[in-house]
DNA sequence: CAGGATCCTCTATGATACTG
DNA sequence: CAGTATCATAGAGGATCCTG
């Protein structure tokens, strides 16, 4: 989320910084489809195309295929294709692919514990003015 | 994450279902701006709207502003008018703004821990085919 | 089965100009 | 100062058809 230190009372928050960890992240697990893909693995330990395309409600073959292709980029997962007829694909976290299935655990944990708070300010904050 | 019971094998993950506390803090915090202002009022503490225009780099008025309704609008932060001439806004992290801040700090940290390897993964996919 | 290639449609975001 | 309003555009994402 910085550039320089950690945070120093000077640091600047450049989202434009393709260098930022931080920034990289967000663009990462912010996107739709990847963080469910990363949960379901996580939950499956192992999936073919097919039963993702399944399990994940609504994403489309482009989308999906998107997906796992960035994520397997960045490390986050294997694709292992098994030359058959037809042929076979399975996907599977890394180990570094695991440990950010923590990370997106705690935002989960979050989530689910103060998003009704969240809830309840959205009604109040609309209740002002409509 | 989830939309019944915690990591059952039968869970769906629905993407569209709006219920979904994870995605809809993944809405949030995903967004491009919101963790930047969440973090720039987490080291600063309060700041003004043209503290924020400022640190926050590359922002154009139109999201800052976007952004920061919608955090209040979810009781991440408080903004405060004082109707001097010309008149002073201040931003604050709430409570739960403050709580949120932690997971994000939880994110940066896995960022910084681990970016570096996903980078070297970018390279190394990045090199098999070109 | 697992995707590649296309076309097409919105939405997110930026630039600019104006105002209480 | 701290926005609001308007216009314009790139890119995300969906639908569809095709293939090794």
């Amino acid at each position: 989320m910085d550039v320089t230190t950690d945070d120093a009372p000077t640091a600047r928050f450049d989202a434009f910084d393709a260098s930022c960890p931080s920034r990289q992240l967000l663009d990462t697990i912010g996107n739709k489809w990847a963080s469910l893909v990363i949960v379901a693995l996580g939950v499956a330990g192992r999936m073919r195309y097919s039963e993702l395309a399944g399990r994940i409600a609504g994403v489309s073959q482009k989308m999906l295929t998107q997906t796992v292709r960035s994520l397997e980029r960045d490390g986050l997962l294997t694709r292992t294709v098994t030359p058959s007829v037809p042929v076979r694909v399975d996907y599977e976290l890394t180990p570094l692919g695991l440990s950010l299935l923590e990370t997106i655990r705690h935002l989960k944990e979050w989530a689910e514990a103060h998003m009704a708070e969240v809830d309840r300010a959205r009604e109040e904050y609309d209740r002002k003015d409509t």
